[in-house]
DNA sequence: GTTAAACTGGATGTCAATATCCAATTTATA
DNA sequence: TATAAATTGGATATTGACATCCAGTTTAAC
């Protein structure tokens, strides 16, 4: 359904989302995020290219985001690395289809919306202040939390 | 978002349930819904083993469906090629995580979720009984509908 | 300026999805 | 029972997604 780039994507941005005080480094993002460092520098790259995310170069340098945790949702993130396509016009070439789709399409490409539309109603702000025993990329089994679900 | 198998397998499946007086050779559907033969042959075969169709081998032979079209859902049909993964656990392994997906994880697996309820709510009969100018693999350029959308 | 940290861009490798081909088997019918 | 139509299953390309590697460039700090 999503493919292993947004999740990665997804990842970087809620690390970034929650380390905003510097330029975060690859190497790390990649540690905590657990996504292949060489990967996830291709996929940082092309968020940058988006303005998902600001990259420095040089010593210190690294990635941070480029726009506010609240100014970012969802959806922004998974259309700048794997945009989701909505059937256009009949995928089988039909003239008198065209881009009026025919019910079937119809159907397939409501689903599509509906993802959209789930995905664009939750910024990174919001995922982030959600009250949860699971915080995002965070494992707290050290921390004796033995009264979570 | 959805592959190009499961595109096959739909067009696949309105265009037997269009025709259900006799078994369709391949041949036959790959040239009305413009799939390539050779891999056509692959997803009806993967689409009867799990009783979707039903293949007759030999003079004569070919698919037809395996349940009545309005006992079969689009949803049914995508599980049977492409199934829509639902994230069960924390992607990252969290182990404070395990099944309660934190905000993030969450809000990617309701999407799916929205998904899968949006294409279980059409069967191939309500897709073929709508009322439209579209309909399923049919080109009426030819029909003179000049009035359509 | 030198150095070390860090991104950039290009080349390359790996694997699963997509697609093709064909020999073997099945089967209706003449 | 001979034949032609059709599926079946295996082998084999092709392509794009995922992933790695590295030489080159930038930059903060000493």
């Amino acid at each position: 359904m999503f493919s292993q780039t947004v999740e990665y994507a997804l990842r970087a941005m809620i690390y970034l989302a929650q380390n905003t005080e510097s330029p975060q480094p690859t190497e790390e993002i990649a540690k905590v995020t657990k996504v292949p460092a060489a990967y996830l520098s291709k996929v940082l790259q092309s968020m940058a290219k988006s303005g998902l995310v600001i990259s420095q170069r040089g010593l210190h340098g690294g990635f941070r985001l480029g726009k506010s945790p609240d100014e970012v949702n969802i959806l922004d993130i998974v259309n700048s690395v794997d945009p989701i396509k909505r059937i256009q016009s009949c995928p089988l070439g039909l003239k008198s289809h065209g881009t009026h789709l025919c019910p079937l399409h119809r159907r397939m490409d409501n689903a599509m919306a509906e993802v959209q539309s789930a995905l664009s109603e939750s910024t990174l702000a919001e995922v982030l202040a959600e009250p949860t025993n699971s915080v995002p990329l965070i494992d707290t089994t050290c921390l004796g939390d033995e009264d979570s679900q």
